[in-house]
DNA sequence: CTGAAAGCGCTAACAA
DNA sequence: TTGTTAGCGCTTTCAG
């Protein structure tokens, strides 16, 4: 900046008005200070800018796995989000180890992201009230923090969306459903079970559920204890895309009516289609992000709690009547 | 820092050697400064860090969309070198836009990230030579930067993936074979092109040959063109692995041969089986990762050209024989 | 409309 | 082992 202020014959304020298009530079010597810039290759120094102005125009944004789909769209929609607020992304995968979500967020911190959007791993998020008090806005989305935090959450409405799965297969004529969902201590699995639950009422069978991560040999087996007790589901369902995929591998010719949680990709395009309650990671996302960016311009209003309806896409799959065979 | 300092009774300096774990801090009085930072809730500020020290512990990444599952697993396995690393990730999608790609490094250049990796969508990078001669390492994945530049590369066997696909089919009886590939403006999707072109030899046919960007309503009227023309294709090679997805979709009940370029997810659970020519998203990813870091710790040879290879997973689709109807 | 000086929070270089 | 000083590149404040 030294170099272009001397090359155009001004001084170093005059650049710096320039470069930040602030008003009352006479045009010539604007056009004199951009010749310059050009003619020496110069970009601004943005941790310079930042030290100086104390605000990074960065958003810190951690989720469970970037190479997950519905965090993919996830990441995606915030991103978008965050560029037409001119700001950039810093984005971390916590692989739903609660070390590496705290890390990955006192890392941001100290680069003074600020904001910061999180799909929590671990279950205690009181580290984070230094950085709160400090007014950095943060938004929980997918799952909500720890207790003894309230801060703005954007959930999908897990327990509605569980429930409305078993009642369209109890429509269907199903009596035993059997649930797949995964470790009951992520957040979104334990809201599934309740969603279940409640839905099923009396029918409920607690040997009907299992609960633990997706892992092809456990669900293999798992699956072969269900169905080959005396009294064998005739429906399942499966608590989550990847358990949804992992339960359609391991069935082995087995062809249970099935309604799995969250949509895929293909899942129209199987035999028959996979019938599932679709959340809409996207909008999760956006919503997640515009939150986040209100907060940033002012917004001091009470923690919102925002819950996104999902819905059912019945393909096929979720309709096979209960107790026939096929 | 200096709270802390004044607070432990010490000057600057010591802070800042506690803080970054240097040695020659007498133990008790490293302790009190670390009280002290407790006490304090300090965390160093990275920007002013940054600016004294010149180096932002950051890597750019620019994809062409974090939400394609390719691109997410590249991500991903970048991540995880980069984090390794004690760096944190800037990433940005440039949405197939030349534009938007070199806002994108022209935002992570001003933020000075220590180095790029980058999925091109332009084909001029003429505008990265200031940075490359500050010597800001750039790798580039996945397509190599348009004419005039040599840096590091890191691909996949395009040409020979392809031209693999290709002989499989031939293999299996098919003559009339068909490629739909993405737009050929795509340097993977001109590459793939020239591998099936090459395989096929005196077999190639122009009026098999479609290659644009897969929408769902084109691929459906091409696949119509293809099938209702006097010699139809019996068997198809797609060029990505959306535009295989796009025409599984649009075959309405038609059942050619099929290899698509790419794996996804579910390909083994259609039916048939999809046959694919594989790439590894996360090899491509570390590979380049590993790479930019190698240039970092100060290897200065020439630029590298790597190639991965690819893989042909026959899952039934491909191996459907020519000629035959079922 | 333009400029000079101060200082953001930290670390490098050099004492003591 | 500890402290002092200068300065990274920018923006803010205040003065021409």
């Amino acid at each position: 900046m030294k170099d272009v202020a001397s090359a155009a014959g001004v001084a170093l304020k005059t650049v710096s008005r320039v470069v930040n298009g602030e008003p009352g530079v006479h045009p010539a010597t604007a056009e004199r200070v951009r010749a310059a810039i050009d003619r020496l290759g110069y970009s601004r120094n943005e941790s310079a800018r930042v030290l100086r102005r104390g605000t990074t125009a960065t958003i810190g944004l951690v989720i469970e796995d970037v190479a997950d789909p519905f965090y993919s769209g996830l990441s995606r929609a915030v991103e978008d989000v965050v560029i037409e607020h001119g700001c950039l992304l810093l984005s971390g995968s916590s692989g739903e180890e609660p070390g590496r979500e705290r890390e990955l967020v006192e890392t941001f911190c100290a680069r003074r992201v600020d904001g910061l959007i999180m799909v929590p791993a671990g279950d205690d998020h009181t580290y984070l009230r230094p950085e709160l008090e400090t007014g950095t806005p943060v938004v929980f989305a997918d799952r909500p923090p720890g207790a003894g935090l309230d801060v703005d959450t954007v959930l999908a409405d897990n327990v509605g969306g569980a429930a409305q799965a078993v009642r369209h297969l109890l429509g269907h004529g199903h009596r035993r459903i059997a649930f797949l969902g995964d470790d009951p201590a992520i957040f979104t699995a334990a809201e599934r079970l309740q969603g279940y639950q409640e839905a099923l009422g009396g029918l409920f069978d607690e040997r009907l559920v299992v609960m633990r991560s997706p892992a092809p040999e456990s669900v293999r087996a798992d699956l072969a204890r269900l169905f080959d007790s005396d009294d064998p589901p005739t429906a399942l369902f499966t608590g989550n895309g990847r358990y949804t995929v992992t339960v359609l591998r391991a069935l082995a010719g087995r062809r249970p009516a099935l309604v799995g949680f969250d949509d895929f990709e293909l899942a129209d395009l199987l035999d028959p289609g996979v019938s599932v309650v679709a959340q809409d990671p996207a909008w999760m996302g956006r919503v997640a992000a515009e939150l986040l960016f209100r907060r940033l311009r002012g917004d001091a209003g009470p923690p919102e709690h925002i819950q996104l309806p999902v819905r059912l896409i019945a393909r096929g799959s979720g309709e096979l009547p209960g107790e026939a065979p096929y």
